[in-house]
DNA sequence: TTCAACTTGACACGCTTCGTATCAGACTCT
DNA sequence: AGAGTCTGATACGAAGCGTGTCAAGTTGAA
C-alpha cells in the first residue's frame, strides 16, 4: 500500500453519501485541506469574458463527486463526457460536466444501466432536446401548437424519471 | 449429457444466422421435424373472433429466434416481454412478441446494452410513441402543426438507429 | 390414456463488464 | 523543486448475462 501519488483512497464509495452540494452554480464551501493544483480561477480573480464560473481539475472533481479519478478518465475515454483541457492537457471539469457525471452515475448505480446503456440514454436525451427545439422553431407562427408541444415534451422528459436537470 | 427434455442445443448462437423470415405476419414455412405441442391454431381452424394470426409456444418461438428458451423466460421474468398464455399457462408468443424479442436482442447484442438498459430503452420508446399520439390528438384542428410534429418525431425515432419497426 | 413438451424454482458454469487499483515514464504548474 | 497530472497498460473482485441442468408437477395432441 505505497500510495505513490494521486488516488484519494476514499472509503470504498459505499453508501453514496451525496456530497451535500447540488452543483447549481457554486463551489465546494471551504475544505482547505488536500491542496493540489487548486481549482482554476479559484483565487478570486473574476474574469469578465467567458462564463467560467466553476472549473475543477480531476482530483477536485473526483472529490466533489466522491468518485475515483480513474472512473472519470474511463468515462471520458468512452465518450460519455468531454471535459475541457488546460493548455497543458490537464482536464477541467465544468459544472455542466459534473452534472453530466451525476446523471451517468444515477443511470448506472440507481437504474442499473451499463455504460453502453448510458451512452444510448444520453444520446436519446440529446436527440429529444434537439427535436424539441426544432419543432418549436418550425411552429414559430402557431403559439397554441408550440404550447402543446412544449407541455407534452416536458411530460416525455418527466416520464424518464430522471433526478433533475440535464 | 443426458438431455432430459426441451432445450434445442443449437450451435452456440454464434453468427446469428437471421432465420430467413421477417415475421411480417406468417408462419415458419415447413419444418415438420421437431414435433412438439405444435403451434396453437396450426391445424387450419380459422377462428373468426380475435386476430390470432400467428402464435407460438416457447419451443417454436425459441427456434424461430434461434435463442434459448430459458432466455425468453428470463426476459419475461424481468418484465421485458409479456407473452399470452393458454388456459393451462403455456406461453404463447405472438408476432408482436417475437418482434419485441428481436429488438431486445439487437439492443443487447449489437448495441451492448444490459437488460436494465433495454428496459429503459423500451420504456422510452413507449413513452415517445404515446406522446406522439397525444400531441397529434391535441393538434387536431391544426394540420400544419400535425405535419411538423409527425415529421420531427419520425426523425427522433430514426435518430435512435433501430433496425426496423417496433 | 399416454407421454413428449411444457411449467416453476433453483443452482452453477464461463464469459464479460465495471469500478477500482497500481505501475512506469513524462509533463504541468504553483 | 516537487506534488499532482498525463497516457497507457495490466489486474483484481463483484456482478450481470446466456446457457445448462435438475426436480417435481402439469398440459394437451394423438
Amino acid at each position: 500500500m505505497n500510495h505513490n501519488s494521486e488516488e484519494p483512497s476514499n472509503e470504498k464509495r459505499g453508501p453514496r453519501v451525496e456530497s451535500r452540494d447540488d452543483l447549481t452554480g457554486h463551489r465546494p464551501p471551504s475544505r482547505p485541506e488536500y491542496t493540489e493544483l487548486a481549482p482554476a480561477k479559484a483565487d478570486g480573480s473574476e474574469e469578465p469574458m467567458f462564463e467560467v464560473q466553476g472549473v475543477y481539475i480531476i482530483s477536485v472533481a473526483a472529490r466533489i463527486l466522491d468518485m475515483h479519478p480513474q472512473t472519470l478518465r474511463k468515462y471520458e475515454r468512452l465518450g460519455l463526457i468531454n471535459p475541457g483541457r488546460t493548455i497543458g492537457m490537464l482536464r477541467l471539469y465544468s459544472a455542466e460536466d459534473i452534472k453530466k457525471v451525476r446523471l451517468i452515475r444515477y443511470l448506472s448505480d440507481e437504474r442499473g444501466l451499463n455504460l453502453a446503456g448510458v451512452e444510448f440514454a444520453l444520446a436519446a436525451f440529446d436527440n429529444m432536446s434537439a427535436i424539441k427545439q426544432r419543432i418549436d422553431g418550425r411552429l414559430e407562427g402557431i403559439p397554441a401548437a408550440q404550447q402543446v408541444v412544449q407541455e407534452e415534451m416536458d411530460l416525455l422528459f418527466e416520464s424518464l424519471n430522471l433526478p433533475i436537470d440535464r
